[in-house]
DNA sequence: CCCTATGTTCAACGTTTATTGAACTATCAA
DNA sequence: TTGATAGTTCAATAAACGTTGAACATAGGG
């Protein structure tokens, strides 16, 4: 269980994989929450989304998130730390996450996005 | 079946039923060639994306991009015309449609995008 | 009126999807 | 070593998806 696991190349990344994955609820709610806590530490662990659903969904999720290139998982003795591709998805489609994001943003009222989202102060490993 | 088919309204669009449309290469590529169409006449016919698939599949693609309020289908005769319903778009999710066009431009040669397509003047009925 | 062109609808199909809980692996701390 | 913690993997399930072809509906032209 201690390999790094499988991440695309930015070349790999795909447009169409790219949108499947955003257009789940709570894939979506995953990035949104990854992109506020760039603001403070850039990375997050898999318990941090636990408001989301539970664990092995979450590891599902976490797993497509992965596989298109949207994030990327660094493990650190028992936990994973993740964060944003952000600058890989920039270059392949410039504007993009942005445009999700915000556009999540202004629906946060109608997607299940920030349970109970409070920034959070992470000591890297 | 004369009676005009069901569009969401304007506030009635959501932004997971979007990504999850655009996230098929073929209702992508009917998004994109309504884009181009625009710059001369706006609208296009069924028929005129016969590269893409056959008839029942594209009635189907067609009513998807419909139920999420990505296009408006305007019947005419025995013909239906399509087109991009940009104004809500960019007023619900502003940019979105923009850059997944231009991420889509961009991966033109990765997507089946634009098979025989060349602009169509359509005289409007 | 019949014939054709344009699209939709329906049933069938095989595939992929999201979700669950149980079993498992790996790491750390006592 | 024992126990707790963090996450993954697997099997099972139900629902949704994309594709097909046949049948259907509608309008227009001879």
């Amino acid at each position: 269980m201690s390999r790094t696991p499988h991440h695309p190349t930015r070349d790999q990344i795909e447009l169409p994989m790219v949108l499947d994955c955003l257009s789940d609820p709570i894939r979506l709610a995953i990035v949104y929450q990854l992109a506020q806590q760039e603001r403070v530490s850039s990375e997050l662990r898999c318990s941090d989304f636990s408001a989301l659903s539970g664990k092995s969904n979450l590891a599902y999720h976490f797993a497509k998130l992965r596989d298109c290139g949207l994030m990327r998982t660094r493990v650190a003795g028992t936990n994973r730390f993740m964060r944003l591709r952000r600058e890989d998805l920039e270059a392949r489609f410039p504007g993009l996450l942005d445009a999700v994001l915000s556009s999540a943003a202004k629906d946060a009222d109608r997607l299940p996005l920030v349970s109970g989202c409070e920034l959070v102060e992470v000591d890297r490993k």
